[in-house]
DNA sequence: CTTTTTGCAAATGATTTGCATTAAC
DNA sequence: GTTAATGCAAATCATTTGCAAAAAG
């Protein structure tokens, strides 16, 4: 799933979208197609890249479309410490999150076994715990190299 | 660490801050003990508590007071997705937290084992990495029995 | 007496809301 | 033709910043 989820042909998206009750709207098209080449990227640069190739959308419009989609589950939303909103296209494989303290890139990282251990706490305490969020913080190696931390609003994954 | 922490006598409150390097002001005395009888606030939660015993206190003396006392090493933040910052006085023993979904409530994990096995990603794509934040989402022993969601601030489907 | 903190006001940044308009189905 | 989405403007919320006054060492 999280292989076919990254296909950004508008007829795999359109599909997509309709599996999940949405209906299909060129920003819907255009977000999703942008968040497969850019993923963990924030509403604002989803907003700047849509724009163009769609200038009349709003940045109400991009808010509007992440919330349907991350709430449809077609996109997960991360919320790193001190930062804004990222979105990404990966979901439902409990995969977690690498981000570099340095100049904020975020990459993805695979759970520690192929299960997810994850999920289970020590102790649960009498809670059902249905999700957990795993984020790892560090210095990248670019970073380590150069210490002329930087914030390139550039993502990379794997 | 933990333990001694979390005392809420003034002379030991005293002792840490200036063994931190920080100035012994009431505020600061003040925002410590509130932490140690109600880990988990936020700062707006901690400013109407110390204002009731230090009426002339502003919220940005808070923010201020919490910002150097994390900076300092004697509190930990967290923000968990979709609320504001909470504060913590339990630093440097790697435990993480499960969080109820449906009310809010902040619990406490101790690290699946003793170590800081979350500190070591599978791979580490040349990171160092320093850090791990892991945050369990549930429901509550107690919503689970009366479904009444007190705050039914739902973020992320999947 | 010097430096750090506080208090107050105003600013910032991310995200949300209300409502008329427009596009999907 | 309905209903769901969008565009636009204004509002909200958490948090930060600038500067003068007060407190700590």
């Amino acid at each position: 799933m999280a292989l076919d989820q990254l296909i950004a042909d508008p007829a795999e998206l359109r599909v997509q979208l309709q599996g999940a009750g949405l209906r299909v709207t060129r920003p819907r098209l255009a977000v999703l197609a942008n968040l497969t080449q850019h993923p963990h990227s924030d509403a604002d640069t989803v907003f700047q890249r849509v724009r163009q190739e769609l200038p009349t959308t709003s940045v109400q419009a991009v808010y509007g479309v992440l919330g349907a989609l991350t709430e449809a589950g077609l996109l997960r939303r991360l919320e790193p410490a001190g930062s804004s909103a990222l979105y990404e296209r990966r979901t439902g494989d409990n995969h977690h999150h690498l981000i570099c303290t340095a100049c904020r890139t975020v990459y993805d990282v695979d759970c520690v076994t192929g299960e997810a251990p994850c999920l289970t706490p020590l102790s649960t305490q009498g809670f059902s715990v249905d999700k957990a969020e795993v984020t790892f913080w560090g210095i990248c190696p670019r970073c380590q190299t150069a210490q002329h931390a930087a914030h390139p609003t550039s993502t990379e994954g794997e």
